[in-house]
Formats: C-alpha cells, sequence, structure tokens
DNA sequence: AAGAGGCGTAATGATTTCGTCATTTAAGAA
DNA sequence: TTCTTAAATGACGAAATCATTACGCCTCTT
C-alpha cells in the first residue's frame, strides 16, 4: 500500500509520515503542488493525501489536472479551510473524501482504510477460451476481435458452458439454468441452440470443435489450449 | 441511482429524503435498523445513509451484519456522536464515509456524489461519451457543447446506463435504480423512456445509436469511441 | 384555477427469435 | 459390417420482444 502525501508544513507532514508508516504503509511525500503531480505521475498510488494550500500549483489543481489524465487515484483533501462551500468543491472535482484540519491521526487512518478497501475490488469480468472472449458485462463475445452476433439464448448457454470450462454439462443442466419453464422431455431445444451457437463460433482455421459432445452425457467446452 | 435512508427522527428524515428526491434519487426510507437491513438485503441500493442511534438493532450493527454478508453497497454513516472514537469505529467497521450532524445538505449530496461515483469506478463528475458530456453533480448533459433538454427521468436513466459504460444494463435493473415504486411487471415505462431519450440525444451524422438494444437482455451504451 | 409538460399506459406493427418437427448424419455395440 | 439410437441440421410458424404513437392523468407553475 503506497501513498502520496503532500503538505507543505514541515511538522505536521513528518507527523503524518512517521504515522503512516507505523502503519504498514510507504510514503512518499512532497512539499509543493509541482512536485506532487510529477510523483503521481510517475508512481501508482494507492491514495493521495492532499492539502490544498501548498507552494506551487494549488492542490485542488493537481486534483483536477490527475482527473484529466484519467488518473483515478483516491485522493483525500486536506485543508484548514472550512466552509461548506470549499468541501462541496472539492468533492465536485473528483475528491473522494474531505478532512479539516486539525483532525486526529486515527481518523485520517480510518479514512485511509475506507478509500483502500473500496479501491481494491475491481473484478475482472471477460473470460478468454482459444480465440473466443467473453465479456461477462456486456455481455457479447468476440471471435479474434471482432463481434459475433449472438442471440440472448445463445450467448447465455456459451457464458454458462464457459463457466464451467471442461466440464461435461448436461442437457438437463442447460435448461435448468437457461430456460425458466419446464422443457417437455422430447424437446431437442438444446440441440438446436447448440447447433446453431456452433455454427457461428467455429473456426475454419482450427478443425476441433470447441463445443463438443459427450454422447449420452452432454456438452463439454474444452479448455483454452494456452 | 437507488437510496435508502435510515433515520428515526421524522422531520429530518423528511427533509433528507424530499432533498434527495429533488435530485433526482430514488429513495425508499426507513426508521428503524431491523426494517432497514431487511431492505438492504431485499433491494441493491447504491448508497446507503445511515443514522447510528435508532430504534431496533443500531446503525452500526447494520452495517456489520451487511459486511457479514459480504453486501459492499456504499454505507454513509450520520450521527449526532462526535468523538473521534466513534468515527473511527464506523469507518473500521467498514463504512466508506461518516457525516456529523448537524450537517449542511449540499455536503450530503456531494459526498453521496462520491459515492456513488467511486462504486462505478468513476472519479471525475463529468463522463464523456462520444458527442455528449454528462455533468453528474449539474445533472446536464451537452451535445457538442449544446445543453440538451432532458427531462429528470431521462437524465438519470442516460446517467445510469453511461455509469455502466459497455454493460449491459436489463429493464429490470433500470426500473430497480430509477423508479421508486414498484413498476409493473408489464409496464413498459422503460422502452418509452428510452426511445425519448434516443430522439433527444441522437445524432444525424453518425448513423450508430448510442443507446443499443440487446434484445432480451436490455440495454447498452456504447463504450467511448475514442 | 387553468394550462403545460411530464410520465405511465395501452395499442399497434415490425422484426427477430426460438421451439418443434422431419430428416439426415454419426457413433457405438453386437 | 450392420443395427440401434443419439445427435445434428434445416425449415417453418408461433410467440416474444421492441419501437413508436397516441392518449389521459397527474403535478407543478403561474
Amino acid at each position: 500500500m503506497r501513498i502520496l502525501l503532500v503538505e507543505d508544513k514541515v511538522r505536521l507532514r513528518e507527523a503524518i509520515a512517521k504515522a503512516l508508516k507505523q502503519s504498514g504503509y510507504a510514503v512518499d511525500t512532497s512539499d509543493n503542488g509541482n512536485d506532487a503531480l510529477w510523483m503521481a505521475q510517475q508512481h501508482s498510488y494507492n491514495v493521495i493525501l492532499l492539502d490544498i494550500m501548498i507552494p506551487g500549483i494549488d492542490g485542488l489543481e493537481v486534483l483536477v489536472k490527475l482527473r484529466d489524465q484519467k488518473d483515478d487515484t483516491p485522493v483525500l483533501l486536506l485543508t484548514a479551510k472550512d466552509t461548506i462551500a470549499d468541501r462541496v468543491k472539492g468533492l465536485r472535482k473528483g475528491a473522494d473524501d474531505y478532512l479539516i484540519k486539525p483532525f486526529a491521526l486515527e481518523e485520517l487512518l480510518a479514512r485511509i482504510e475506507a478509500l483502500c478497501r473500496r479501491s481494491f475490488q475491481k473484478s475482472t469480468s471477460t473470460i478468454e477460451i482459444d480465440d473466443l472472449t467473453i465479456d461477462t458485462s456486456a455481455k457479447s463475445v468476440k471471435k479474434n476481435g471482432e463481434l459475433l452476433d449472438l442471440t440472448a439464448r445463445e450467448y447465455a448457454i456459451l457464458e454458462y458452458l464457459a463457466l464451467k470450462e471442461g466440464a461435461v454439462v448436461s442437457r438437463t443442466e442447460i435448461e435448468e439454468h437457461i430456460y425458466d419453464e419446464l422443457v417437455s422431455p422430447m424437446s431437442n431445444v438444446v440441440d438446436s441452440a447448440i447447433c446453431n451457437l456452433r455454427r457461428k463460433i467455429s473456426n475454419e482455421d482450427l478443425d476441433k470443435e470447441l463445443i463438443q459432445t459427450k454422447r449420452g452425457q452432454g456438452y463439454i467446452l474444452l479448455p483454452s489450449s494456452k
């Protein structure tokens, strides 16, 4: 966990830095806006503690510049100013939190923790299998970067198979997971859906089918051959 | 954007709820911990505003229970207590922010905005997509710098889609996050709202629709083509 | 109190999807 | 090899989904 601390008052800066280090953070410090901006660009910090009134370009401006550069490191503003308008302004410019001096170190630490906690949950939403890329949030599939035109059903089945990559999935299982109502026992909905799906994802270059049939058992999506 | 407001003092609750609604949020309220917990479990809120001193199980406990259930909805604690120890305790238990009563509505709104923003992994209060610029603070939309005249509903839907840029958003999800009351299942409110919205944001120059339909799945706002 | 605009509902028509059925193909057992 | 049965395929029509329009209620403003 690496933190950039931007604060011009020496004593305060040292005190905060010391406390942070004791809590196990790696800390870089700066006493002015220009250096701070430079450092933030060089390094990817987990949190930036930013005093507003600092020499060089001021804290808010540093914040704005960072955001303009699509840098979304969590920023906690520190300031002596204490009007509601200032706070609102800071938050609206893309700060994540705001603390007013003087503050208790305990509170600062707790807020930093909250910011770190939140910034850590980024989940990957794509599954890659051979030349297919399944984007589960866009519910779309690309083959070699090219968008495939799958129907909702087809996508759902493919996604399900992909989640169970390498495992045999029975017809019944597919019916139960993809179809709401009961499918009549004699139906071959799944077969025909699989058929259409194969047609769309098949790759002429490779001779093997990605979705293979396990006669009498179901289907299996081959594990990625990487 | 749907918010759960938990506060037992009637007047304060109503005042906050009113302000939130005016800002375009869908708001559910509760005056006690038990109901609040129940509601939070039923629904996926974008933010929970949680007073600590409430009847039934207290706010902190509600928070702890939610976190135990791996529910990581952003929680903003509201409280009259004002010792550092209390604040730290709240944050350490998994709260994302903390406000002390009495607070200014402006600041509350700004903090809620920051929480929403971060939960969608966005760091700035304006979102640019193609020729559209969505200002989530001012709740306005510009097309090529020209202000569009959207209704509150239209804006809310567009903002939600934009925050989820590149992800499919189902009708149900829109209904649940934009509308406070239950939408009757057969209704096509969302469809017609989308229809109107498209008319207003469509660009004759570009032939592609910004809001695309994923038949059987929902709508998707295409990621900016830069 | 009247008017305007916002918004939900209902109805319609266009389009796509998907399940069924009939038929062909392929796999495995004897 | 031949027989049996499971699976693949293709065509068709019913059903579902969506876009769009019109209408009417409700609310807010003036």
